[in-house]
RNA sequence: GCGGGCGUGGCGGAACUGGUAGACGUGCUAGACUUAGGAUCUAGUGCCGCAAGGCGUGGGGGUUCGAUUCCCUCCGCCCGUACCA
């Protein structure tokens, strides 16, 4: 063997591991499990960029390392292969998204295969494949099946459901259902026809269909879950969304709410995700207030009813305010307020949701010409509609306190409605709403003198004896709308019945895909679906119509864990024995843009699953770490101003501010450490740059111009993996992106360091064979000083691995090898440790390393983790002054390279403190951690 | 507004529980080898100063023998979220 050819090891080993399916995993006890799993991607058209590889590195290192370490290690990977871009281009190209979307993926799998992950690719799974839908849609089966038990807090089958309907109605029923569900006895409910029976249940499901409001994106002729909207534009294109109310399928998941939000102190995941889930599941405790109505409607809805978190402040209620879709408020309004009231709400449907939440500081509103009473004191409280009042939170009304609350403070000022204090504390209420908690109420009836613990608890049981409200959790989660009017997606294994939905059978699944002409909606406004001929169910010589739309880019990714455990079982989602094995996820990597969407999701399927025993664990991740995203770090060159196009002059960019210049992009892949290549400029950009452009420069170089943005095609800064594979190899890649920063952290990318990165490997290599290519290393026993310097490094990598702390692990395996380097140490015994050492960061030139040292070929993932042993040496002993009882004393200190608190590192520490006092007794040694430190006289 | 996090050389970043700040890499400087260097190797490199020495972890204050680390305060930046009653 010669000089590190990293293209021929890297060859050789990928094949070798591939060929002898190195990286196979077995469902078989006798080792403790350990499961990775990376976020599967989207198998988008680009290929990978050096950006997505950053966590599958990450996650990698860990599972090489956790098998040296003794664990049965499952580590796959698959395709989250339904979604909207493979649509997009089917609609444009005609071509079948399954055909583009097998492209892809061939492309993706030998991109990551270049990069040597220890994958088990028999595990590999696809979500848009029949085999694995099927089981989608098996699970839709069961949600269907399946009610919200309230009293036990759990998901049950709906045959239990129906057994207590038989036996007592639905009266003391505790569930989680419609609104609209009527009160029934077991008597009504037997007389009921089979599809009255079919259709009260439906109102009880886990999913289930329902009139909804919904994010309607026309841009992408289909809806939008709340997560897949950004500011009132779709994520995906970046389309208009307009709220309209729709048939949808729709996911009970606000059931699991209290249990989503427990379940986040039981797992280790960042506090900010942790946080951001609770804030989107939006838990807050307070109390509905019933407000009569002045003067009742229709005889029948004779009060308002409010959601608030400050009930102790009913006191300063001086009006209230609707959401102008609510309900009540075509029935409230006088005559001489319609006209106001309409043209209100008229202007308020015109405003989009972005105007609307562009423009929180314009007061607007109209008066209704009602009055609610307060319940305390019975004081004629008027009745406003203004759109800061949001129909889907609480109760869609408000009680106004102006002295409280900012909101209806600047409404109160607006409108000259009086502002009460009353609370003692409140301060400078002309000015401005003082939200405080301190002091004792005032102006406040029953409550006066108390303080606010004592009046929320006062007026809670107040209300709730009157019977006019009561304590309240309320959260801000709503259920999930599970349609999309799309073509790309697991279809709704359903079909309908006189306009009620009805399962398929079991052994009817999967639903496939149908063929369609194109991939729009249909003339009548229909989803693609309705394009497909014979799209019916036939059952007993009829024909029902299958549902048209199709599940959610989130359906297929809320259980995939769970089916790498057994991919390629047909009788089930995964076996007992394997779930039973396999359990849970216990490291999860991938980004933290999932944290209302896919991992909300995953975890209430999970939930609902755990609830019916198909799976074990409550929780699906046990850990969660996020990668940050590696940014693009843009060039620019900056071309002079100026109408002569033949001749453009371009400045470096030191010399920019004597010019008036535009800034252009320039392709990162022709700047090195930001001095351009002025002749590839030319060459690939004869547009903007011909043979006649003129270079000012400084230093005799082009420095181009700087810019962190997105990696992106249009800005000329994506860098392409297989590049970087192609030039350095796989093993520096992967170190290098380990070495950019910690590995939670957004950074730009910048190729600069990378020849840093791919000089250790070399060192490495010159470890092994001299200047002149030949093998070095004996067999003879290492020196003290070498085993210190290999165990200093066994010890750090070890700690920083389980910390996450890929970074400094790669600088310590770098300071390892140049100290070995300098000692001239070309021992066997010291450089097989090492070897294994380095073999998660850089596998293939480890193996390489392996086999040459005489092991046998491609085991260096077999290896054992090296056991670090102290070394009891002790060097940079330093003093230092330290204040015992008032008396100043000096102090020694030392790193010692053993467990401090160890018998060994005392007498050692002894010895160090008898030759730094020559021979004078010390007077006393403490141990602490890290360190000894010695006290003496 | 609210929530989470951050602020250290020219740059990316180290410093574990308060104990030699700036590891490692890049960049820069000098030297060696060389027809050449965008290859390789060696040495130096926080700032000021010829030096002795002084100053240094966003600013100010505090605790401590000792603070990048703990406390208070101000400033700045990033991420998430938002008329949520």
């Amino acid at each position: 063997m010669g000089a590190y050819n990293h293209k021929e090891i890297e060859r050789k080993w990928q094949g070798f591991w591939s060929e002898n399916e190195t990286y196979k995993v077995d469902n078989k006890a006798g080792k403790p499990k350990y499961y990775v799993l990376d976020m599967f991607p989207y198998p988008s058209g680009a290929g990978l960029h050096v950006g997505h590889p950053l966590g599958y590195i990450a996650s990698d290192i860990y599972s090489r390392y956790k098998r040296l370490k003794g664990y049965n290690v499952l580590h796959p990977m698959g395709f989250d292969s339904f979604g909207l871009p493979a649509e997009q281009y089917a609609i444009q190209t005609g071509q079948h998204p399954a055909v583009t979307t097998e492209n892809n993926i061939t492309r993706y799998i030998s991109q990551l295969k270049n990069l040597g992950f220890s994958y088990d690719w028999s595990r590999e799974v696809r979500t848009s494949d029949p085999s694995y839908y099927r089981w989608t849609q098996w699970i839709f089966a069961q949600l269907f099946n399946s009610w919200y038990n309230r009293n036990t807090d759990k998901a049950e089958p709906i045959e239990d459901l129906i057994l207590i309907f038989e036996k007592e109605g639905n009266g003391s029923i505790n569930a989680c259902c419609d609104d609209d569900t009527p009160i029934f006895s077991a008597n009504e409910w037997r007389a009921f026809s089979g599809e009255e029976k079919h259709a009260l249940t439906l109102k009880y499901r886990m999913t289930y269909v329902a009139e909804a409001t919904v994010n309607w994106c026309a841009g992408l002729g289909s809806v939008l879950s709340n997560d897949e909207v950004k500011d009132g534009v779709s994520e995906r294109g970046g389309f208009p969304v307009e709220q309209k109310l729709m048939r949808q399928w729709m996911m009970r998941i606000t059931a699991y709410a209290q249990r989503l939000l427990d379940g986040l102190d039981t797992v280790e995941w960042t506090d900010s995700l942790k946080e951001q889930q609770r804030n989107w599941i939006g838990r807050s405790v307070g109390a509905m207030v019933r407000f009569e109505l002045e003067k009742p409607v229709d005889g029948k809805d004779n009060f308002v009813e409010v959601f608030t978190t400050r009930v102790d402040t009913i006191y300063g209620v001086t009006f209230m305010v609707l959401a102008p879709e609510h309900e009540l408020v075509a029935k409230i309004t006088t005559a001489e307020q319609r006209a106001d009231v309409e043209q209100y709400i008229e202007n308020a449907k015109k405003r989009s949701e972005r105007d609307r939440m562009s423009d929180v500081k314009t007061v607007s509103g109209a008066f209704t010409g009602a009055y609610v009473l307060n319940p305390l004191n019975s004081e004629k409280i008027p009745v406003f509609i203004a759109d800061y009042v949001l129909a889907g939170y609480g109760t869609g009304a408000v009680m106004a306190v102006p002295s409280g609350d900012q909101r209806d403070w600047n409404f109160a000022r607006h409108f000259d409605l009086p502002v009460i204090q009353i609370l003692d504390a409140q301060k400078d209420i002309e000015n401005e709403a003082d939200a405080t908690k301190e002091g004792r109420y005032v102006n406040s009836g029953m409550i006066d003198g108390m303080t606010f613990a004592e009046a929320t608890q006062a007026l809670i049981s107040w209300l709730e004896e009157k019977q006019v409200g009561n304590g309240k959790v309320n959260y801000r989660l709503r259920d999930a709308v599970f349609s999309r009017q799309r073509y790309w997606g697991e279809p709704v294994p359903v079909y309908f019945k006189n306009g009620l939905p009805y399962l398929l059978e079991d052994e009817d699944l999967p639903l496939e895909l149908p063929v369609v002409d194109k991939y729009l909606p249909t003339a009548t406004g229909e989803p693609p679906l309705g394009r497909a001929e014979n799209w019916q169910n036939h059952v007993d010589g009829n024909s029902y119509n299958y549902e048209l739309s199709t599940m959610p880019g989130w359906a297929g990714s809320s259980w995939y864990w769970y089916r790498y455990m057994d991919p390629h079982n047909t009788e089930a989602f995964a076996s007992k024995e394997a779930i039973s094995y396999w359990q849970d996820v216990d490291l999860y990597i991938g980004g933290t843009e999932h944290a209302t969407g896919h991992l909300l999701y995953s975890r209430f399927w999970n939930k609902f699953m755990k609830d019916r025993g198909f799976v074990i664990k409550e929780e699906p991740f046990k850990k969660l770490i996020n990668q940050g995203m590696i940014q693009g770090r843009s060039s620019f060159v900056y071309r002079v101003k100026s109408d002569n196009y033949s001749r453009p002059v371009f400045v470096s960019a030191g010399l920019k501010p004597a010019y008036d210049v535009t800034p252009l992009h320039v392709d990162v892949n022709i700047v090195t450490n930001d001095v351009l290549d002025v002749e590839a400029f030319k060459l690939s950009r004869p547009d903007i740059a011909g043979e006649n452009a003129e270079f000012v420069l400084e230093d005799g170089k082009y420095i181009c111009g700087v810019e962190v943005e997105k990696m992106s095609k249009s800005k000329f800064n994506v860098v392409n993996p297989d590049d970087i594979v192609d030039k350095y190899g796989a093993d520096t890649l992967r170190i290098y992106e380990m070495f950019l920063g910690p590995l939670e952290q957004a950074k730009p990318w910048n190729t600069n360091g990378i020849d840093g990165t791919f000089r250790f490997l070399r060192k490495l290599w010159r470890l092994f064979y001299n200047d002149t290519e030949q093998w070095v290393v004996t067999d003879a026993e290492p020196s003290k000083e070498e085993l210190k310097v290999l165990h200093k490094t066994i010890k750090k990598i070890e700690a920083d691995i389980e910390g996450f702390s890929f970074n400094t692990a790669v600088s310590s395996l770098m300071v390892c090898v140049n100290e070995l380097g300098s000692l001239k140490c070309h021992k066997k015994a010291v450089l097989s440790e090492l070897v294994v050492l380095i073999s998660p960061y850089a596998p293939h030139i480890a193996e390489e390393l392996w086999a040459v040292l005489g092991n046998q070929p491609g085991t260096v993932s077999d290896a054992t983790f090296p056991q670090w042993e102290p070394q009891y040496v002790i060097d940079d002993v330093f003093e230092y002054p330290v204040q015992i009882n008032g008396k100043v004393r000096t102090s020694l200190s030392f790193a010692v390279d053993a467990d401090p608190k160890s018998i060994e590192a005392e007498v050692l520490a002894n010895e160090t403190v008898q030759k730094w006092m020559e021979g004078k007794p010390a007077r006393k040694v403490i141990v602490v951690p890290k360190r000894i430190v010695n006290v003496v006289i």
